[in-house]
Order: C-alpha cells, then sequence, then structure tokens
DNA sequence: ACAAAAAATGAATGTTCGTCAAGTTTGAGA
DNA sequence: TCTCAAACTTGACGAACATTCATTTTTTGT
C-alpha cells in the first residue's frame, strides 16, 4: 500500500495529527479560559478534544507546554487582528495608539484573557507595592536634581516597554473604568515623544471594532 | 490568673501566633526558592516551620496566599536593602541607575529569584515573541513619518516600566552576559532623558555590594 | 496478506491540597 | 487551685489531578 492508496501525499498519519494538535489547543484553550490554567485538567481536555487521556502526551510534554500553546496562539491571533484593522489607517502614530489600546482594552475586557494571564497577577502585584514607591522617589530626586532630562530611546525598549506595562496595568486592575485606560493610554503615548495633546487626540480617536473571528 | 501571670502583657498567644506566622514565611521562602512555588509542597513547609500540616491554613488561606506573602516579603526586602546601600550616595541620578541595577542582577543571579519569579517568564516570552514584531514595526514606522519625537513623561509610568522591563528581561533570559545587563541598564537609563554618554558613565559607575542581611 | 513500527487508549499510580473530627492549650472567673 | 468554653493544633483522610504504561488499534513497507 502506497502513500497515494491512503489519501493524499501527504499521508492520513499526518493530516490526523494536524487535525488532534488542533483540537487539544482549541480544547485547551476553550477550557483555559474559561476555568484558568490551574483548573482546567488534562482529562477534560482530552475529552472536548475526542481524544484518550493519555494521548495528549504524545501531543505536549505537559500541562505547562499545553498552555505556553495556547498563550502563544492567542497572543498571535489578537496581534493579526490588530493588524488587519490598522492597515488601513493613514497615520503611523494612529496605528502604534491604536494596538497599544486593543491590547489593554482585551487583556482587561476579556474575561478569557484574565484567566490566562492570572498568574502575572500575583507578581505585578507585589512588584508595584514593594519596589514603586522607592523607585518613583529616586526618579523624582534624579529630575528635580537636574539629572535626567529626555533623549530619543531605543524602540524595542519601548516597545517591550509598553506592551508589558499595559498588560500589566490590565491585569492588575479589577474594575478598570474607561477614564483609566485613556489616561494609560495618553501616558503611555507620551514616552514616545510625542506631546500630551497629541497623544490625548490619538487616544481619544474614534475605534474601528476588532474582526471577530 | 491574669495575662501578667502568664508572660508579657501581650500574652502567649500572640507570640505565637508571630512565631508560627515567622516560621510558616521562612520555611515557604526557603522552599519556595529551592525548588519553585509548584514543586514546593504545603506538608514540607509545615514540617520545616514544626507545625502540623493543618496548622498552616490557620495562618494562610491556601498555597498562593502563602506565596504571595513570600513574594511580598523578598521584594519589600530588597527595595531596603538598596535603600541603604544609596543613602549615601550625593548623585540622585545614580540612586536611581544603582536601583535598576540591583533588580535586574538580582532577579538574573539569583536562582531563588528565578523560581520565584518562574512562571511570569511564560507570558513575557508569549508577549515578546507574539506582539514584539508587530508593535516595533509600527512604532518605526510613526517614528520615520516624524510623529514621534521625545518628550518627558510621567514620573510614576517610567518607574513601572522600568521595574517591569528590567525584571521581564532578567527572567526571560537564561545566561544573561555582564555586556547584555549593561546595555540594558544603560537604555533605560536614556528612557528618563539623560543622555546616552552619561547613561553609559552612570551604569559603569562601580556599584558597591548590597548588605547581605 | 503479514509483521513490524507507530500511535492511541484508559485504567492504574503516586502526589498533592485542603478539610475535619478529635485532642490540647489558654486564661477568666469561681 | 479547679472548671469550662473558646481558640488553636494536629495528622489522618478524601477528592482530585498529572502523568505513566501495558494493551489494543492503526499504519506502513514488503
Amino acid at each position: 500500500m502506497t502513500a497515494s492508496d491512503t489519501g493524499k501525499t501527504e499521508g492520513r498519519v499526518a493530516r490526523r495529527r494536524r487535525r488532534n494538535h488542533r483540537a487539544l489547543i482549541d480544547a485547551a484553550r476553550w477550557i483555559m479560559s474559561q476555568k484558568g490554567i490551574d483548573a482546567a485538567t488534562m482529562l477534560e481536555i482530552a475529552e472536548r478534544a475526542d481524544v484518550g487521556a493519555g494521548t495528549v502526551y504524545n501531543y505536549f510534554k505537559s500541562k505547562e507546554d499545553l498552555a505556553i500553546a495556547v498563550l502563544e496562539e492567542l497572543m498571535h491571533e489578537l496581534a493579526l487582528k490588530i493588524e488587519k484593522v490598522t492597515d488601513t489607517f493613514s497615520d503611523p502614530a494612529q496605528v502604534y495608539a491604536f494596538g497599544i489600546r486593543t491590547v489593554i482594552d482585551t487583556a482587561t475586557g476579556d474575561l478569557r484573557w484574565r484567566q490566562l494571564l492570572y498568574r502575572s497577577e500575583v507578581i505585578a502585584n507585589a512588584m508595584f507595592h514593594q519596589m514603586g514607591p522607592f523607585a518613583i522617589r529616586d526618579l523624582e530626586r534624579a529630575t528635580l536634581a537636574g539629572r535626567f532630562k529626555v533623549d530619543d530611546a531605543t524602540l524595542t525598549w519601548k516597545m517591550a516597554t509598553h506592551a508589558i506595562v499595559g498588560v500589566a496595568l490590565a491585569v492588575t486592575n479589577d474594575e478598570l473604568p474607561d477614564s483609566v485606560v485613556d489616561e494609560t493610554v495618553v501616558r503611555l503615548l507620551c514616552m514616545t515623544g510625542i506631546g500630551r495633546e497629541e497623544a490625548v487626540d490619538l487616544a481619544r480617536r474614534e475605534r474601528p471594532a476588532l474582526p471577530s473571528a
């Protein structure tokens, strides 16, 4: 029996492997989003994906491995959606502003995301509470002393900064009023060097809805 | 029998409560630092603290609760140590630079910290890989188009930024060479508005050792 | 058609968290 | 000093779970 007898050239096996892989990620994504990573059980995921309990381990080394796959996919999809919407924007600053805003909104408003990011909340909280007050004071002093001014910084770092801060903010706050998100976006935009007034303007501009699929 | 007969006015009970509380945090801290939060078992912690397995739950609602207490204490202690060293600095910019550097160094170099911050690694990684490339590109475009310039930003946000980015960097990289940490500190300092040359200078200055206790 | 290789299966294993009934300590009043 | 109720401690226990593995099923090459 040759490959061409059993199906397409690619082979049934490869196709089934892909189907199972997909089904597992989909199942894990659904369940983990509903109950959080810890509360989701491997058996439940396996059942929903319609495979035996042991089969999961042919596809993912461990529960953590599976959770990573889910997180990566979720973030990748969000990035693509943002990409799609901003494709039509003419102002590149607006593209960026929309991206930040959308990441924050999604992490704040979508309960499924909250569940998945849950654990980082603990760490972000501890950081804010324990290190924050000291660092703020030091920064203020250095600025008052005229030692810190403003200068443009490396793009990569600004990016990392914005993304992480935004999500940390989103995950750390239970009920984030719209006005706070607005102000946050403005402040993050200010860090890019744009003036505050323009940042306010950018943040206020109407935002198209994300594509749902 | 009055309170004064049984010990100090405060009472034996309160004292034992404090002793146990301390012993539990100490034990949890030791064990969680060695094996990570997940691998540390409540029984092991109880044994090391010299209390019954059930007693832990009279002091902490859950394992997570205990882990939070440990994290907060650890970070608070680090903040205090930094405070102590920088007290003698004359240049406030140097105070800040030292703080950043020390947080990064500690999170990178100290295996105990790595263990405790472990889970955020997953999220930070996913963020960097999935959102990073898009955000970088958007930022570049906005900058090339002349839409983003440089301006001073809110102190609080810069603080949050620095702390989180530094730790994310530290936790996300397995073997971080000194030169990379140097460069990182310089970049972070640049974001405060100080010029690059001075940032390099600040980062290179000799750093006193932290107090060990 | 057959046997060897690969994958799937789900019952069994070994741990773990958190609970709880039973026992112990505490300290105010008699 | 003795008594008693409230508060605390204890360790055995139950339920739940991630992961393993011997067995069965499917696939592949000849």
